[in-house]
DNA sequence: TGCCAATACTCTCCAATGGAAAGTAGGCAC
DNA sequence: GTGCCTACTTTCCATTGGAGAGTATTGGCA
């Protein structure tokens, strides 16, 4: 385990790490989480689905959200040229592999969702 | 909400739906990431020497953002009383598990930081 | 003709968050 | 006493995020 840390790494590349380190920044946002969750759950959506999908976000971060993750090569926007105007978003195949990333962390949440719960109380409780 | 009937869902309870999505939404933090991340990857830390593992923290947000962690139970605190003050962080099980969990993203970002960075030249290019 | 509905933003205002740096506590060598 | 060491804590200010109103477009309706 963990060998993305490393015993066996003697020289760690510290521009990869740094770069690492910042796209691990980028990615790791509650909103961009949440959009992926969305996505990868319902498949494409419109943006107006997708703000009644993702619990509490605004449509300004959505739409920042979303171009973010556009730029990252996460999702595709399809824009319809028609009247009113039609704006699908999808994951692309790095989306995918993302929510694929992070399905260990769904489901270790739902796995310990007791166990923070617990921790919290005697935490608040104890102190 | 939705009609969550059709689809082979594993999750279809509403409620536990929502306390996931929360505690995503407080775990998904960068700081949490990268002190999680130094954390696993140094074993048990004191305050100053975390401060300089994680790249660009401040001291209150590693304060911050500790002692939410201890709340949640992910790490341990350690208070030496002794002068100067000295204080271990150390993770607990559930700490390690999340830290588990959040490998492959670890890896994702690895294995994808080209791809990224492609779709993010090509994203700027095109605008 | 002129007004409205529908959609995906975009803008504005204001509160909350985050960073930098100085301050705090309290024994101990001097 | 004075300064030092460490782990915070506080203060000030720039940036971010949320709520809600505004914008652009045009087919449909009166």
């Amino acid at each position: 385990m963990q060998n993305y840390s490393a015993a066996a790494d003697p020289a760690p590349d510290p521009r990869v790490e740094m770069l690492v380190n910042d796209l691990i920044g980028r990615v790791a946002d509650k909103w961009t989480l949440l959009v992926l969750e969305e996505l990868e759950e319902h498949g494409t959506c419109r943006f107006t689905r997708l703000a009644q999908l993702v619990p509490g976000i605004s449509q300004k971060m959505l739409t920042q959200t979303l171009r973010a993750m556009e730029r990252d090569g996460l999702v595709r926007r399809t824009v319809y040229p028609v009247v009113p105007p039609k704006v699908e978003y999808a994951l692309t195949d790095l989306g995918h592999s993302l929510g694929e990333a992070f399905c260990g962390v769904w489901h270790w949440a739902e796995a310990h969702l007791a166990a923070v719960e617990a921790a919290r109380s005697a935490f608040d409780a104890g102190t």
